[in-house]
DNA sequence: GAGGGATTGTTATACCATAACAGTCAGCCA
DNA sequence: TGGCTGACTGTTATGGTATAACAATCCCTC
C-alpha cells in the first residue's frame, strides 16, 4: 500500500489538465488587467511552462515549440514571452539553474515564497516565507542595505524521491 | 561633513591591499590543509576576484588577465580555477547574475550567510543569517523537503549609493 | 490620419560554461 | 629504479544562455 507523502510536490500521476487550465484563465485575467493580452505566443509558452511541476530551460521551450508549431521561433521570441509571463507573475526564473517554471498557486504579487527545487526529479514548488522574509529584511536593513528583490532558492531532494519512487 | 554609515559594505575608498593579502594567505592555508596547493594560475585568479568588493564574470578575469599577463588562457582554466576556490569557500558564486565574488569574511564553511548585492555600484556583501536559515530549514522540512544547498540572494541598493554617492 | 504603445519578426552577436583528451610534475611505494 | 597515482594545466572544440538593434504590424485614441 503506498504511503502518503506530505508535500507540496504533486503527485505525478495527478491529473494535470486542471492545473495548466487554471493557470492560463489566471494568465488571461492578469494581462488583461494590466491592459495587456495573453497572446498566442504567450500562451504558447505558458502551456509548456506551465505543462509539468518541473523548470524549463528557454531553449528546451524553443525546441518543444517548434516540434509541434512547424515552424521555428527565434530564442529571443521566447524571451520576450517570457519576460512578459514573469512580469505578470506566472512564471517564475529558478535562478540557480538559469530555468522557468510556472506559478500555480496563485500567491497574488506577495514574492515572498521560497522555492524548493529537487536535483533528482527537476520539480519545483514554492511555499510561503513571510517571516522568513522579515528576517532576511531586517538584516538587510541592520547594513542599511535597500532591497528590491529577494531571493531565496533551496536545492534538495523531495519528498518523493528521498522515499525512493523509481524513475 | 561626512555622514557615518553603518554598512558592511567597505568603503570604496579604503586601503584594499591588506583584504587582498590576508585573503591570499588565507586561501594558501586551505588549499594546503586540503592536500592542495595555491598555484600561481589559481592565486592569479583570487587576486582578480579578491581585488574588489564586487562580482566579476569568469570572462572578465579573463580579460584582465590578458591584459596584464600577456598570454591569453582558455575560458576552462578561469573556470577550473574559479572552481577550486569555490570548492575551497574562498569565493561565492553570485548566482542571480552569473558572477563570482570573494569571501573577505572567513565564516568558516559555514554557509548560511545572507548575500546582499548592490544593483548600483555591484559591490557585494555577506552577513550571518543563520536564524534566517533556520527558518528555510523548517519551511523545507514541513513539506519532506530535504536540502543540500540554499541560496539567499538579496539585490538592492546599498547604504553608500542611497546617500548618492556620485560615481 | 497622425501619433503612440504593444507586439512580433529578423538578423546578428555577446556572454556563460563544459566535454574530451593529452601532457607534465611530484610523491609514494613495491 | 621504475611504475603508479593524483593533481594540475594546456588545447581544441562545442554547447547553452541571453540580448542588441532595427523593422513591421496592429490597434487605439486624440
Ligand atoms: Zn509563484
Ligand atoms: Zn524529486
Ligand atoms: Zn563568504
Ligand atoms: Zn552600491
Amino acid at each position: 500500500m503506498p504511503q502518503r507523502v506530505e508535500t507540496v510536490f504533486p503527485d505525478p500521476q495527478h491529473d494535470h489538465a486542471p492545473c495548466v487550465a487554471e493557470t492560463l484563465e489566471r494568465a488571461e485575467k492578469i494581462f488583461k488587467n494590466n491592459g495587456l493580452s495573453l497572446t498566442p505566443l504567450r500562451r504558447q509558452v505558458l502551456q509548456e511552462v506551465a505543462g509539468s511541476h518541473t523548470a524549463v530551460g528557454a531553449y528546451d521551450i524553443l525546441e518543444r515549440l517548434a516540434q509541434k508549431g512547424g515552424r521555428r521561433l527565434a530564442p529571443i521570441s521566447v524571451y520576450r514571452a517570457l519576460d512578459s509571463l514573469v512580469a505578470a507573475g506566472m512564471v517564475h526564473r529558478l535562478e540557480s539553474r538559469n530555468a522557468f517554471f510556472a506559478c500555480h498557486v496563485s500567491h497574488a504579487g506577495d514574492r515572498r515564497q521560497i522555492v524548493l527545487a529537487c536535483e533528482t526529479c527537476s520539480a519545483v514548488a514554492e511555499v510561503p516565507g513571510g517571516s522568513v522574509f522579515d528576517g532576511i529584511g531586517a538584516a538587510a536593513a541592520a547594513s542599511t542595505f535597500k532591497p528590491t528583490r529577494t531571493l531565496v532558492e533551496v536545492i534538495g531532494v523531495c519528498g518523493r524521491c528521498q522515499a525512493g519512487v523509481p524513475v
